[in-house]
DNA sequence: AAAAAAC
């Protein structure tokens, strides 16, 4: 099966074979031939499968006859967030180049006025999220009736966000006739009562499992004994592997993906920060950033958990367990995408439990926990003596003032501790565990291991290891079992 | 329990 075989215009053949695809999905192969016949369509389809351009390549066909007229969009795109909607703009314009198609991304976050400009002018696609689109429909510089097809894309997510009252409504002022796609990932029953609704003999097309995971993506649980300082000795320690090329981080809260940013570039690392509370241009400058490889850690709510599209994201951490399962397949498919493969790690406490259980459940697989001979970086034992220096040390520094806290530390606010002996930090540090170069600078991983020693002495948790064979260091502090 | 989306 090839591109060719779908029915596509040469000139978006073109366009394909210049983006670098030979072949299709399985669900372009399966969606594009029927969105070319223009029949309503169901896709079941997680993401990463190639979703977007099943929708892009065929409606470039379709939109390229026939011209737009003022505030009369010929065709819409619903999309649950701002970021998504972004992406989908950018895969019109990358496979639309040979065509005149106008385009408008209407979302929120940014003026209104190039929106209404592009809206006036008359657009072949719109782009939207519900909120900035009822907006401007109410101030009356959108009409509806000339919109001949429509994309409702990610459904189970506007589910999640509230939007389905939106999208009923807006389906109301689009004509009757028109076309219809409507894609989830899963199909709960008001996305099914939605798809009767407004759906015409629509042809169901899924191509994997609902809430199967990636192949391609090997996934580990690592688990870690205590609080969210643990978690971030245990995550640096797994950021510090050689074959971490770039990672998302996704933590539960806000409030943590920004801790946890600031505390890893205290730590040296080349990192940023994404989530709902940052302005809309804020959040593109990290995203551009992160896919530029300005930083190679971007630590994000779940506001990039669905559908981001980066290429060549080698690693995902859940910093913390998602509380929905479905979250868990969604964030980890940021990597292995595109058949590449990838690597997907979960710091895992006792808070976490109940969470993993419901991913575990969901998926139908158990993750391997990551024990010792499978540990990126087996190492020699610490010398006994290179764990008690550092203890002597650092009690000659400023202890903590309070023991309890265990976000945002003061520790790590506080400027950087004058180095230990070079001789302790190497000793504490397994002779074959890589040097963090493309990671964090070399410098930094001393006074990260500063930190982190006292904090766990101080917290009193008993012994540091309960382990026979070799452990690596990293893991040696924060495993629990 | 959280996050997302309109001013």
């Amino acid at each position: 099966m090839s591109f060719a075989d779908l029915g596509l215009s040469d000139e978006l053949l073109t366009a394909v074979t210049d983006a670098g695809y030979t072949e299709p999905t399985p669900i372009q192969a399966q969606a594009i031939p029927s969105v070319l016949m223009m029949r309503d369509l169901i896709g079941i389809a997680q993401t990463g499968t190639g979703k977007t351009a099943a929708f892009v390549l065929p409606m470039i066909d379709i939109l390229a006859h026939g011209r737009s007229r003022a505030r009369m969009p010929r065709s819409l795109i619903l999309e649950p967030t701002r970021e998504l909607a972004a992406q989908v703009a950018e895969n019109f314009e990358k496979y639309g180049s040979g065509h005149k198609l106008s385009m408008a991304l209407l979302i929120g976050g940014v003026s209104m006025g190039d929106q209404i400009k592009a809206l006036e002018k008359g657009v072949d696609v719109l782009i939207a999220t519900p909120g900035r689109l009822m907006d401007l429909f109410g101030r009356g510089n959108i009409l509806l009736t000339g919109c001949s097809m429509l994309v409702i894309d990610e459904a189970d997510r506007m589910l999640d966000m509230g939007f389905i009252p939106d999208i009923e409504e807006i389906c109301t002022k689009l004509p009757k006739q028109r076309q219809t796609l409507l894609f989830s990932a899963t199909m709960p029953a008001p996305i099914k009562r939605l798809a009767d609704k407004f759906l015409d003999n629509p042809k169901t097309i899924e191509v994997s499992r609902p809430a199967s995971t990636n192949l391609n993506i090997k996934q580990w649980l690592v688990p870690v004994s205590g609080n969210a300082f643990k978690k971030r000795d245990a995550l640096r320690g797994l950021l510090a592997q050689d074959e971490v090329r770039n990672a998302i981080i996704f933590c539960n809260r806000k409030t943590t993906v920004r801790e946890l940013n600031k505390s890893l570039k205290q730590h040296g690392f080349k990192s940023g920060e994404i989530h709902g509370d940052m302005e809309q241009a804020q959040r593109i400058a990290e995203l551009d950033l992160f896919k530029d490889g300005k930083i190679n850690i971007l630590v994000a709510s779940d506001v990039a958990a669905r559908g981001l599209d980066i290429k060549g994201v080698s690693h995902v951490f859940n910093f913390d367990a998602p509380w929905h399962p479905d979250d868990y397949v969604h964030r980890i498919g940021r990597t292995g995408r595109g058949g590449a493969t990838g690597i997907a790690y979960t710091l895992v406490t006792s808070e976490d439990a109940e969470n993993i259980q419901n991913i575990e459940k969901l998926t139908g697989q158990k993750i391997d926990r990551l024990d010792v001979a499978e540990a990126p970086a087996p190492a020699a034992a610490a010398a006994p003596e290179a764990t008690e220096e550092p203890r002597r040390a650092r009690r000659e520094r400023a202890p903590r003032k309070d023991a309890r806290r265990d976000t945002a530390p003061e520790a790590e606010a506080a400027p950087a501790a004058p180095a230990e002996p070079a001789r302790v930090a190497r000793a504490e540090r397994p002779e074959r565990r890589p040097e963090p170069v493309a990671v964090a600078p070399a410098r930094n991983d001393a006074r990260s291991e500063e930190r982190r020693r006292p904090r766990r002495d101080e917290r009193d948790d008993g012994p540091d290891d309960g382990w026979n064979g070799p452990i690596p260091d990293f893991l040696r502090a924060v495993i629990a079992l």
